[in-house]
DNA sequence: TGTACATCAGTGAACGCGCGTTCACTGATGTAC
DNA sequence: TGTACATCAGTGAACGCGCGTTCACTGATGTAC
């Protein structure tokens, strides 16, 4: 192992989101992430001002491989011709991606929403994915899409991203941390599934 | 302070209380809860096993408030004579004390939610108000009167808390801990309302 | 082309913090006889 | 009614843990002349 290690900064963010993907926000720790690129703990300190802005580099991170998951579930869409119902698959595909996220990257998941109370929140360009887009920004769209060819109204389509993202993240936190998280498989995928129908029916009406 | 203390238990549950109401779950701690009881700390250790069943009987507590919230929305409900709007009345009034006590009690709403995995989940005749129902128990009951009046069908009753509970808990959520607690209330009035809307007319559906 | 020197990127020892938990103990209480 | 003694509820000192952070330092790099 050379003096200089050439790319410590990128080793240890590989190495926070190892830990945050194993064991949450709480496990993003400089002596650990220093351990394990194999370099004295306070090295860390030439490429983070402290704790805290190395796990708010993380959280970007987590955030970021969110938006890559429903990018991913948006690319897998074959489209059937009906410009509105492939609108509601594209909502549907976006929802079920957070919510598998979250259950398939519970560290990760509690991590994309554990910005420090001493840094900002994310700013334009952090917490996108491949095509740039947050989250949010692809929800939006989804929303913007089905607006445009005549899947929701114009009225229901105002605001309509609270409403899904509280969903699904209500959803996902229960079954991650919450009382659901004992729950069997099979029960899981029925809450899910009500909670998709129930907040489609709301903005389809 | 005479040497026996009295009610030493019932002491340091109330001072845990107010250390989960300050700072969360993270901040139920032995020492601090000894200290502010004016005890030595291991004198604890005569009523908790250990700092984890502290914590695991704050968290009903913090459950009971949220029931207790509930029941006071539910309270001051007055009967229109429309059984289904004043059935409608009971769910709103219901998902409203939920989204109000995580913003006026945050450090409690988290907490009610932090059951440690070393802990089984909350049992029969735990975490319940007054009534000696649940938050969820609660629910449960607004939309049975719902269905019985026949304001959504039985089709849509069934698991219809899931729908209802993931909404509330995820505004929430965003608001308390998430993106959204940088929010201005009246833009966080707008997405509570939003959130409440669609849920409502994706049940109504 | 060679070299002095500023700059950058690491090291290693140390400090202070607060925690949970254990140990051996002492003071107060209540009950059997 | 008095007393020995078991039991209960506290005390106080100590241990070990892992952390974030600071300090003075050393080794490597690159650039001006």
């Amino acid at each position: 192992m050379p003096y200089h290690h050439g790319n410590l900064r990128e080793e240890l963010l590989t190495a926070a989101m190892e830990l945050a993907r194993t064991s949450g926000p709480d496990a993003v720790v400089l002596r650990a992430a220093t351990r394990s690129a194999g370099v004295s703990h306070n090295a860390a300190y030439r490429h983070f001002a402290d704790r805290d802005s190395l796990l708010r580099a993380v959280c970007d991170r987590c955030m970021a491989q969110l938006a890559n998951r429903m990018e991913d579930n948006l690319g897998r869409i074959e489209e059937s011709g009906d410009a509105v119902a492939d609108g509601w698959a594209r909502l549907a595909a976006v929802g079920l991606a957070y919510i598998e996220f979250a259950q398939a990257e519970p560290g990760w998941f509690r991590t994309a929403y554990s910005v420090p109370d001493t840094h900002e929140p994310f700013g334009p360009g952090e917490g996108v994915g491949r095509s740039g887009r947050t989250p949010l920004g692809l929800l939006s769209d989804c929303l913007d899409q089905l607006c445009a060819v005549g899947g929701i109204t114009v009225e229901k389509r105002h605001d309509a991203e609270y409403a899904a993202w509280c969903a699904v993240h209500g959803v996902s936190s229960l079954l991650v941390d919450g009382p659901l998280r004992a729950m069997p498989p099979a029960d899981r995928e029925v809450a899910v599934a009500k909670v998709l129908q129930v907040i489609g029916d709301g903005l389809a009406r």
